[in-house]
DNA sequence: AATTAGCACTCTGGGCACATGAGTGCTACC
DNA sequence: GGTAGCACTCATGTGCCCAGAGTGCTAATT
């Protein structure tokens, strides 16, 4: 049914569409690539693969154009893995170079996903309720007010004032201080979380409300919104990429809807390094129709958010797939060291 | 010359073209607006306005729309003050209200000026340079290596790692803790800068590395780009603005372009509760040429950074600033308490 | 002197017919 | 199975025309 030849076929026409946005037809088919067969015996493979569902015509007497289940077959089977450039390379390092704190990296590393890819970039912060807490600091303002500052495996500082119910002496803050990073070394602050509850028992009866004041401040830190934040690039390579007005409009909302992309982008999830894809409606998203997301998890050793590139389901995949894999890869390595 | 009904005349216009979109003809004119005089005259003084350079047509025998100088002229002279209805108002408390840390406060005001105005709204996050500090801590994580927490008057937290030279003891850094407070306490930390170059000739000759290497830091945090951030909401109100493609897509770029917002906000600073204005051209940017800036300064008690709203020259000043004045205020009420 | 009425003129935009050409599906043939 | 030929379909571009909106000018009116 869909010997070698009909998938040559499709693959020519994914090929072709997405460089030139035309319908392609069969005539210019056997003269761009090598079919050595005539464009009649095209013609019947294009019924073929129309009756498959894989590809379309935008009316009578136009060429083909490969639906959301063509594009799914080239990825999955078809694309071939293209290496990046060297100049892409380099201009990864250069951008990625030299000691950085989180914020800086990944404002870099998505203005490179955008430049490198034309598309819109999207990077999610580390989720916090998976990172390892690094190191806890309590400091205090005034006699009942203090800051609680946490340092997390990948770098981010996430601090939380509180204002104590009753004063906190020095000395209790210390022990405070000492017992919260031995509670919460080694685990995720997710897992960390039980111990947590418990920690005021082995306080002294008069100081237990700060402690718990305290107590709930940190956990209240993963809650505070912040740290699903999401930040974008290349927006405007939005208007570059789709044809007419009203096809991105939707898409700019869902851009700053960013509730939708944070889901997304949290099923979508992959091991680090593996690209996962969404083309077209299987978004299951309005306003999403047309545009497809391509993704990888990155962390630490292990994934702790994701990043990605959004662009139209005309996109070149393949090419796509090595920018948001190698900067996934790259950012892993820095988050890891 | 321009006497009163050439005025009111230039006020219609502009008052029909906003909320129509299409050149205005001296028939419409008349029948919308008590002018009470015939088509004839008021073609007499378009033509006047022509001349004047304050309005124009877009080709022979198209009613007229206003120029860059007749919205200019209108702001400053023919517009009435709108106040904001009750709902704008409500919309502002609900959404304002509430014990809320500075990101969420930056947020939910930018969110805000976005849906009132239909526009692009843009927020500055209060300048480093322009702060005073509130509190400043030092954090030993490992033997040589430390952090570095500052707490600004708007609320804002600052944190920067550092690796010394050599170890800084416990002693010395508690001392050098409450001489960095002691240094900062009153003036801006610009003003303060050239106090802290002095620090370290108190301290003794061996940590005196360690001392430096701490002001260094401190003194880097402003120039650490961050704190020159805008925050941006209502993107896609530019698509529902702008009428065709070509027309936004350099505003898109130039809101990608945080730089030269940045610098036309800085530019534009008013007194606090002042509303400073650009129109189209005004703006001296390239691909800002139909676009115009409405902005006012904000800060708890004197200006610490800007705020504004983006949208196409054709827009409804009078709303704009009423909502930009509402929201700059609010913003410094809650910065100051 | 300012306002108005009348009129000729200009320009845009929509509607229509027509030719063009790309691309198809089908049938007959190798 | 692959190919050639052919009739058919449609989107696109072009030229043309017409209606409508709006102007500028001139002459009349107040």
């Amino acid at each position: 049914m869909l010997d070698d030849r009909r998938l040559a076929v499709l693959r020519a026409i994914v090929e072709d569409y997405v460089s030139t946005g035309e319908p392609v037809g069969s005539r210019g088919l056997v003269e761009r690539h090598q079919l050595s067969v005539s464009p009649a015996t095209i013609r019947n493979d294009m019924a073929v693969l129309e009756e498959a569902g894989l590809i379309a015509q935008p009316h009578t007497s136009a060429g083909r154009v490969p639906t959301d289940a063509g594009y799914r077959l080239f990825v999955d089977q078809l694309a071939t893995v293209k290496p990046l450039s060297s100049a892409e390379r380099r201009a990864i390092h250069t951008l990625l170079d030299g000691p950085l704190d989180l914020d800086q990296i990944v404002g870099r590393a998505v203005r490179a996903l955008a430049q490198l890819t034309h598309k819109v970039a999207v990077i999610q912060y580390p989720s916090l309720r998976v990172t390892r807490v690094r190191h806890i600091e309590l400091i205090e303002l005034a006699p009942a007010r203090c800051l609680l500052v946490m340092i997390t495996d990948a770098g981010r500082v996430e601090q939380s004032f509180i204002e104590l119910p009753i004063p906190l002496g020095a000395d209790t803050a210390a022990v405070l201080r000492a017992r919260l990073n031995q509670a919460t070394a080694g685990p995720t602050l997710e897992e960390a979380f039980g111990e947590l509850d418990n920690l005021w028992r082995s306080f002294a009866e008069d100081v237990r409300p700060a402690v718990r004041a305290v107590v709930d401040a940190l956990k209240r830190i993963p809650k505070a919104g912040y740290q699903e934040r999401l930040v974008m690039a290349g927006t405007s390579n939005l208007a570059r990429a789709s044809a007419d007005f009203s096809s991105f409009m939707p898409v700019l909302e869902a851009i700053e809807e960013q509730v939708v992309l944070l889901k997304l982008l949290t099923e979508m999830t992959a091991d680090s390094g593996e690209v996962a894809i969404l083309i077209g409606r299987e978004t299951t998203q309005a306003g999403l129709e047309e545009t497809s997301l391509v993704a990888a998890g990155y962390g630490p050793g292990r994934v702790v958010a994701n990043l990605g590139v959004l662009g139209p389901t005309r996109m070149d995949y393949p090419g796509s797939i090595a920018v948001v894999r190698a900067i996934a890869l790259y950012l892993s390595r820095i988050l890891a060291a």
